[in-house]
RNA sequence: GCGGUUGUGGCGGAAUAGGCAGACGCGCACGGUUGAGGGCCGUGUUCGAGAGAGUAUGGGUUCAAGUCCCUUCAACCGCACCA
């Protein structure tokens, strides 16, 4: 027969032309059958498609495809995340307009995209740069304002002379700028909230309501949100009116407090060390602190040091007069800034009072010998039994922690409370390309939302893109000149925009009803698709995105827009790909482009090594070695195919498994039929999918050799293959599909049914152990009981040889799997 | 320091609910086809000549352990003076 070859470059542009002419991919909505609503994190619009990009995608395509053969309402929409700095930085470099920037960086994605053959509802796509699109986002923010969820404050902020715009703690990373590395600094501005700590409970507690989400993502969640339980605690201060208040997780050693500790940012300082001659010193030792760094300040490994600030506390529990300090271990912005000093109890604590030389008394003696408590050379941080604590000696200290917060709140001193690590989520920046905060400020009426009918307030276009540090925005002519919505007066625009991830915590909601233009989305629509079944995306959004999206999610439940309380119900994070064991990067220099590999390959093999390498979750290792090895499986696929096609094309419909070498094949097609399908829906364990269809087509290529093979089977097999194999590789397959004889596209064929009965053999091997040892292997009928079973392996002529001589304590026996007898 | 994840051939990985370790692929070797190369096809490929041993380490539970429990080690990730 004549050389068919595997042209993939014509057969992947013919087949997506086809889908795309046809709208095979637009969002159907079938009565009577299921939604699933999948989604892969959109992108940046960077210009150009990463590997990490191709894995994503090609994960939820092949859910995607797979989903709708099995007869699901499909939702599976693509955007970009379009905001954000890159766009803005080429504005400063090469004098284009961001706009223009991403709108040309979002055409090109969207080709590759097409490129790689995704099956994407271009319908829905959002841009969420789109005046269309941030109307909604400064809706949602004006909701936000209206509950009391967004204010203004001044506050001492990161601040990255690079970027030259603050930052949210989230975006600081051990001190530098998440994002281009540089030394963050600290700067007292005036800046927009919204009060995520309003709901930190509430992002913890449904955590547990998650189990579709990977464990680790939780557990970096929990800890982020940070939660501790305790009681604050207010300190008389010996001459002075105020009380210190207090946060500590240890009630139970109030007893050993010898020492207090203010943050040396805390606003009492300057008042208490005023007129006790400790001024100087106080003045000293924070200006020496303004000098460090923030990761320096931030190290555990930094030497505790502080200063007395010249006034004592008093002990209300004790009545016992102690000293406070500022020191640099004690945080402005956890718990009150201040803390009560447990040296015997506490680690940090014990190392600045022995540098200091103050005094450590023990509270709690362990139960087990072997600690003197009254000659500790390390706090002692365990549980054990109360001392030294009046009406509470002899208790357990667990037990002492509650019985001395309700002392305390009984005696109006303190009160139980909890603390969190989570802060309140700062979302203004002093950037263009964001969008507007539609606020204005009026003298008379102070800061009021814009009205609704006057959405959106558009990014002006008047701007000059100078670097500096102020936003641009506020360079227009135009901008600023505002109506107070209030009353009608004169009024000024804010000019910050917002932080880009205010944009991305909540487009999964306007792909429901992404050209809605009355609504964000309507109720009905959510209702219809929400939540999302499942997201797909890179760890690294494992905390910033997807809590601000869970957040966002719970306030528009709240507010009767959204129907579900959690947006995610099952989330992938897929694993990193590398080259060489390392991230791909171009400073390394071990990028591989996709757009390369496609050319080279074609898009169905790049897919399918992505697929095949490794599963999802974990990295993948790049090897040009396994990209060849993909490319040679589809080939082999092609040969297949092309050359039984004229048979497949006049063979009957339907066949009888009679023989031997039948049956296998027969055997060999359901196996793959049900574990592809178990393999994508239940685990999405792609490689050993792909596996499986490998032995398929290993198993057709025997069986066409088989003399007497039946066409029918043959058929049936290559047709289950094609079919199988098509939500990895749908170019490949449609044209296959054509070849053999099919009409139009396999895109909306029906998952092939699984025969059962072909998966159950009459024989099967079963493995005969003695003690656990394996000796044998023995072809029994496969419908027998363990008794059975264990009756026709003890006959077995080697089997008894085995044992003969030897007393036979127990036999174990497996159905379908193995016999092990244990003797003596 | 705290929390989490992971350790299986030369390599990527498989073993899904405790039941034949190494599926599938890569690489490699040999053979066939070919003028040659490539391609394709076939055979072999954990170690060991063999008995046997073998899933980071040492122990335990069990008729049976890569899988469950404990010990130690290593790697990676997250958090880190959070009171």
């Amino acid at each position: 027969m004549a050389d068919i070859r595997y042209q993939f470059d014509a057969i992947e542009a013919k087949w997506q032309k086809y889908w795309e002419e046809r709208g095979l991919f637009k969002t159907s909505e079938v009565p009577g059958a299921e939604k699933y609503y999948l989604l892969e994190m959109f992108p940046y619009p960077s210009g150009k498609l990463h590997m990490g990009h191709v894995r994503n995608y090609s994960i939820g395509d092949v859910v995607a495809r797979y989903l709708k053969m099995k007869g699901y309402n499909v939702l599976h929409p693509m955007g970009w995340d379009a905001f954000g700095l890159p766009a803005e930085n080429a504005a400063i470099q090469n004098g284009i307009h961001p706009n223009i920037w991403t709108v040309a960086n979002i055409a090109e994605m969207r080709e590759q995209l097409k490129g790689l053959g995704i099956s994407y509802d271009w319908d829905r796509e959002v841009a969420t740069c789109a005046p269309e699109y941030y109307k909604w986002m400064q809706w949602i923010f004006t909701r936000f304002f209206e509950k009391g969820l967004a204010y203004k404050k001044k506050n001492p902020v990161n601040w990255c002379p690079s970027c030259e715009t603050v930052l949210a703690n989230e975006q600081v990373v051990d001190g530098v700028c998440d994002r281009c590395g540089t030394l963050v600094g600290k700067k007292e501005l005036e800046q927009w909230y919204l009060k995520i700590t309003d709901y930190a409970d509430r992002l913890l507690a449904d955590l547990d309501k998650l189990p579709g989400w990977p464990a680790k993502v939780k557990t970096m969640q929990k800890n982020w949100i940070g939660k501790s339980r305790g009681a604050e605690v207010d300190f008389p201060i010996e001459g002075f009116d105020e009380k210190m208040r207090i946060f500590t997780t240890r009630p139970d050693t109030l007893f050993g407090v010898t020492y207090m500790v203010l943050a040396p940012e805390h606003p009492l300082v300057d008042k208490l060390a005023e007129g006790t001659g400790q001024e100087k010193a106080v003045a000293e030792f924070r200006h020496k602190l303004q000098f460090m760094s923030d990761i320096d300040r931030a190290s555990a490994s930094l030497e505790k040091e502080g200063v007395f600030i010249g006034r004592e506390a008093v002990n209300p529990l004790s009545g016992v007069k102690v000293p406070i300090y500022i020191a640099n271990y004690v945080l402005m912005d956890y718990g009150t800034g201040a803390i009560m000093a447990v040296p015997a109890h506490d680690q940090r604590d014990f190392d600045f009072a022995v540098k200091y030389g103050l005094e450590i008394i023990p509270v709690i003696e362990p139960e087990a010998e072997g600690i003197d408590v009254n000659n500790l050379t390390e706090a002692f941080e365990a549980e054990g039994r109360m001392i030294n604590s009046g009406d509470f000696n002899g208790m357990d200290n667990k037990e002492a922690i509650g019985k001395i917060s309700e002392f305390l709140e009984k005696e109006g001193i303190g009160k139980r409370s909890e603390n969190f690590r989570l802060r309140d989520w700062l979302i203004s920046r002093q950037r263009y390309w964001g969008t507007p905060i539609p606020m204005i400020y009026c003298e008379k009426c102070g800061w009021n939302a814009e009205k609704e009918e006057n959405l959106p307030v558009l990014l002006p276009t008047d701007v000059e893109f100078t670097g500096k540090g102020e936003s641009p925005l506020t360079t227009s002519k135009t901008f600023r000149d505002a109506v107070c919505p209030v009353c009608g007066g004169k009024g000024e625009r804010e000019t910050d925009t917002m932080d880009t991830f205010l944009d991305s915590s909540w487009y999964f909601l306007r792909y429901c009803d992404a050209r809605n233009s009355g609504q964000a989305f309507s109720k009905e629509k959510a209702d219809y698709w929400m939540a999302v079944d499942q997201y797909i995306g890179g760890v690294e959004h494992a905390i910033l995105h997807l809590m601000y999206a869970r957040f966002f999610t719970k306030f528009l439940y709240d507010e009767g827009y959204c129907p579900v309380e959690e947006p995610f119900t099952n989330l992938l994070t897929q694993g990193m790909v590398l080259k060489d064991g390392k991230k791909m990067s171009k400073s390394v220099g071990n990028v591989v482009s996709p757009g390369e590999i496609i050319k080279k390959y074609g898009a169905d093999t790049a897919r399918l090594f992505i697929l095949f390498a490794s599963p999802p979750e974990k990295e993948l290792e790049w090897s040009d070695a396994g990209v060849e090895g993909s490319f040679r499986f589809l080939n082999r696929v092609f040969r297949l195919a092309c050359e039984l096609a004229e048979e497949i094309k006049s063979a009957p419909t339907g066949f009888e498994a009679s023989g031997e070498a039948d049956r296998e094949m027969n055997y060999a097609m359901n196996f793959a039929i049900k574990k592809v399908a178990d393999d994508i829906s239940g685990r999405f364990a792609f490689n050993t999918a792909i596996s499986a269809i490998m032995e398929m087509v290993n198993a057709i290529y025997k069986y066409k050799e088989v003399p007497g093979r039946q066409a029918g089977l043959l058929k049936a097999a290559v047709d289950s293959l094609i079919l199988i194999l098509s939500p990895f590789t749908p170019h490949i397959c449609e044209e296959l599909w054509s070849l053999t004889g099919h009409g139009g596209s396999l895109y909306g064929e029906s998952w092939p049914a699984c025969d059962e009965a072909a998966l159950v053999l009459d024989k099967v091997e079963i493995v005969v152990q003695i003690n656990g040892k394996i000796k044998e292997k023995l072809v029994v009928g496969s419908g027998l009981d363990s008794e059975a079973l264990a009756a026709f392996v003890t006959a077995d002529e080697g089997v008894s040889k085995l044992i003969s001589g030897k007393t036979v304590v127990k036999t174990v026996a497996v159905p379908g799997k193995l016999v092990n007898i244990v003797v003596r």
